[in-house]
Formats: structure tokens, C-alpha cells, sequence
RNA sequence: GGGUCGGUGCCCGAGUGGUUAAUGGGGGCGGACUGUAAAUCCGCUGGCUCUGCCUACGUUGGUUCAAAUCCAACCCGGCCCA
């Protein structure tokens, strides 16, 4: 019957709320505020007091993706109800290193770092931007308080660190199935990834939220900060977990060291055209999650549904004129590939600048940026891969004598990579 | 702290003195095909303006004409014991 509860609460939820939730807990009594969300909104806006919604992220790289992103259009999406939006910066645990796989050891980041990853981190989500084109809205009164965890984390003392150590127990540590699984293949564990749920549950002690949001792979994270605020007396929050994009491979989460990813700052043309080749399995789940069409409206042919989809996307980011040139970029690029007409669309640049002339076509492939060694393109000129002006290079010594002579020409690396050349 | 096993290329994993830049698989990339996809087939997968040279098998030394392969010390990890 508790699920039924759950069905009841969730469907009073607001459309907004709802759409591509993975999890919601605790999903009890559909009018007790305590156990559900539903209930909890309504008394909010009865006793006319804003939820505190948080979500915590680790300035431990510089680019925000559209992984990244589904959670702060959940969080948006509170904003615009009214609620307040608390962003935790977790300088501290990110200083210390997120200790999560062994053999990439992890280079433990100066506080300098931390901080310039926390400010590019900002500016990505709108900081001092127009709400209406920014991921997040940071000029209305009352909707966004952004804080640091070094503000409590910093200064604790080991009284207060053995505290907390004491909420949990070792049982329940390997209960989570991360250190389950690392525990069970032997994969070693140290003492202090222990902590990093318990610091982090803490955080939500101290700004005192209502909800906290999150990846399904922080469920145990999420419901951690449960406890720790029952521990100190407060309200526990709710738990409001969003799936976990996959990348463009269409089966790996989307992340940075997988090169899965579709960057924020990406320009319209490489978000839309990674965009329309994301495998058909996952194009509903991305027009769930990062738009706000209506999946009953769209056309049922699965080119049209990725088209729609990548079009939206890039428009989000960077307004519907940008979003249609890159489309129709996209589109002549396409038909440059076998035919002809690439020269004409909107490619991004590469300098020739670096480059010493004369120059061979593997080593200009690496001068330029393009390829990622000389080596290498050598190999994808002898695979046949490299077209310049729609022609392909069959010779990786081809000699090139001057800057002059490729200015202004696209070169095609793969099938994917364009790139116009310019002199200077 | 003691015992024991182990650390190889993006990952997994062969290799125990010499054509070994290192078998195989995964992943990735390129080509053909296609819907720009999936499936399938073929190829590539250390670096260097490259008919050759350089750097690589945890680290540092040593033995040898020759080492990823033998020796020593050190570092890191698993398991068992304390």
C-alpha cells in the first residue's frame, strides 16, 4: 500500500516537478509533509515560506555538460516555482580529492584551482546573466544562495569529525554498493572516502534543506543528509533523484573522461551536429531531460525526433538563430562530405599560425590542432580520413609551401571534424 | 609489523633473457554500408615534418653483447596473520 501512497503523492506533483524524476523519497502519506513532497509544497506555499532546495557540486573540472546540466533545470525549474535554490560548492571535499577510482590517482587541487573552477563554474550557470537565456536564475531576490562547504568543513574540529563518524557505521558504509563492489573485487578503499558521505549529508544540516538533488548514484549520499539532520534535530529532507544521462556512445554515462560529452560553452554547431547523431535508444530520455517539448507531439520517424531534439538543445544554449544556422551548417557539411559545399558553411577556425612551412600533410594535421599527434595523422591519412576542400588527401608527405595556399580551405578530419583554415 | 601474491600500452590481460612498440580481448578511431544511426565487413590504435630515430612493461640501481623478462633496494596494492 505504500506504493500506492507513493503513485498518489507523485501524481499530485506539479508537471514541472515530475518530468524525468528517477526517484523521490520518502514517498509516504500523501498529506503529511513529512513524507510527501506534494504536502510539503502545499504547506509551503500555505505558510507562504520557500522550500530550500540544494544541490552540491565539485568545482573539480572546468566544464559543465549537459549531464551536469539535467540537474540544474530541476533546480531551475524550482526557482522559477518560487523556491530558493541552494548551491553547494564543495570547495572543501574537492580540495581533498574525490578519492573514487584508484588508479587514476587523483591530483589534489590548491584552493586557487578550486576557486577558478568555482567561478568558471558560475559564470556557466548564469552568473550575471540574463535569467531568461542562463541555466540558473542569480538575479531574483530570494531564489539562489550559493555557498561554499569550507565555510563549516574547514574549521571542524575532531570531536565534531568523530561526531559525525558515529552516525553511520561501518555495515551501512558497505552497504553502498560503490564500496560493495570495490570491497568484494578487493579494489582498495581508504579510510576517509567514509567520510566524504557523511561530510556531504552534513552540508545539509547546515543550510538546512527541504530537498536535495541529486544523481540516482547519490541516493546513498542523498539519504544520508536524512540522517545526519535527524541526528541534529531537523527536518529531514526529501530526496529527489534525477536518472543519469547517457553519454552520445548511448550507453556510458555522460562524462568528461569517457569524451562522451556535449559541453555547455560547446558552440551551436558541434553541440548540434553531436546532438542528431546520438543513438536512437536515448533520444527520449535527452528530450525528457533537456527539453520541455512534448514527446507526444514530436514526429514519430526517429531522424526527425533527433533532429528536434538537438535543435531545441542548441537553442536553449544559444538562442533559436544560432540553433537554425547550425542545423543548416550541419546539413551542408553533410552533403561537403561527399559532394562539395562544405566550403560554404559556418566552420570553426584553425589557425595556421604554429605552422612551419613547408609542411607535410600528417605533421600539419597536428600543427593545426586537429589531429592529436603527428602520428596520428599520418595513420588517418593513410585510412583514407582527411579531405581538404571535399578532396581527400591520399598522402600523408603531400608538402604544403605556404600559409597562403591553404587559407580559407576547410579541412575534414574523420567525419565528424571540420575545421576552416586560416592564415596568421 | 609478519607471511604471501602481484604492479605490462586507454582498460583487461599474455609474455619469464634476444626479429618485442610488445599475442589476445574490450573500448576508441578511420573506411565501406546507412538515416549523419544501429547491425555487418575491412583497417588503424606510443612519439617525432617518419624510408629512419626516440621513449616505453611501478621506481631506482645492478648483472649481461642483449632484460618487460635475472638480482637488489625502494614505492604501491590484494589476501592471510597480528
Amino acid at each position: 500500500m505504500a506504493e500506492a501512497a507513493g503513485k498518489a503523492a507523485a501524481q499530485a506533483l506539479p508537471r514541472w516537478l515530475s518530468r524525468g524524476l528517477a526517484d523521490l523519497f520518502p514517498a509516504g502519506t500523501a498529506d503529511d509533509a513529512d513524507q510527501a513532497l506534494a504536502a510539503r509544497l502545499e504547506e509551503a506555499g500555505r505558510r507562504g515560506r520557500p522550500l530550500r532546495v540544494k544541490l552540491g557540486i565539485d568545482p573539480t573540472g572546468s566544464e559543465i555538460h549537459l549531464g551536469h546540466s539535467i540537474l540544474f533545470r530541476k533546480l531551475r525549474a524550482f526557482q522559477d516555482a518560487g523556491h530558493t535554490a541552494v548551491l553547494i560548492i564543495g570547495d572543501f571535499t574537492a580540495r581533498i580529492g574525490d578519492p573514487t577510482g584508484k588508479s587514476a590517482t587523483r591530483v589534489q587541487l590548491s584552493a586557487a584551482e578550486v576557486e577558478a573552477n568555482a567561478d568558471t563554474y558560475l559564470v556557466q550557470l548564469g552568473l550575471g546573466q540574463d535569467p531568461a537565456h542562463a541555466l540558473l536564475d542569480f538575479e531574483t531576490p530570494g531564489r539562489l544562495e550559493v555557498r561554499r562547504n569550507s565555510e563549516w568543513l574547514a574549521g571542524m574540529d575532531l570531536p565534531a569529525v568523530i561526531e559525525l563518524l558515529g552516525i553511520s557505521t561501518v555495515g551501512q558504509m558497505l552497504a553502498k554498493e560503490d564500496f560493495a563492489n570495490r570491497y568484494g573485487s578487493g579494489t582498495p578503499i581508504s579510510l576517509h572516502e567514509f567520510l566524504y558521505p557523511l561530510l556531504q549529508g552534513y552540508d545539509s544540516v547546515q543550510v538546512q534543506a527541504d530537498v536535495e538533488l541529486g544523481g540516482t548514484d547519490q541516493k546513498f549520499n542523498v539519504a544520508m543528509g536524512r540522517d545526519l539532520q535527524r541526528h541534529f534535530g531537523q527536518r529531514p529532507q526529501f530526496g529527489l533523484l534525477l536518472p543519469i544521462l547517457p553519454g552520445l556512445d548511448g550507453v556510458q554515462k555522460m562524462s568528461k573522461s569517457l569524451g562522451n560529452t556535449v559541453g555547455l560553452r560547446e558552440d551551436p554547431l558541434s553541440m548540434y551536429s553531436k546532438l542528431e547523431k546520438v543513438p536512437d535508444a536515448v533520444v527520449n530520455e535527452y528530450l525528457t531531460l533537456l527539453t520541455d517539448l512534448d514527446l507526444e507531439a514530436l514526429p514519430a520517424n526517429p531522424r526527425e525526433r533527433q533532429k528536434a531534439m538537438a535543435l531545441a538543445i542548441t537553442c536553449a544554449r544559444h538562442g533559436e538563430a544560432a540553433a537554425a544556422q547550425a542545423q543548416s551548417d550541419a546539413a551542408t557539411l553533410v552533403a561537403g562530405a561527399t559532394g562539395r559545399g562544405a566550403a560554404d558553411a559556418e566552420v570553426p577556425e584553425a589557425s595556421l599560425a604554429a605552422v612551419a612551412f613547408p609542411a607535410k600533410a600528417f605533421y600539419l594535421l597536428s600543427a593545426v590542432g586537429i589531429a592529436a599527434s603527428s602520428s596520428e595523422g599520418r595513420r588517418r591519412i593513410q585510412d583514407g580520413g582527411v579531405k581538404l576542400d571535399g578532396q581527400r588527401i591520399s598522402d600523408p608527405n603531400q608538402e604544403f609551401t605556404s600559409a597562403a595556399e591553404l587559407d580559407g580551405k576547410v579541412l575534414q578530419f574523420g567525419k565528424k571534424t571540420f575545421r576552416r583554415l586560416v592564415a596568421g
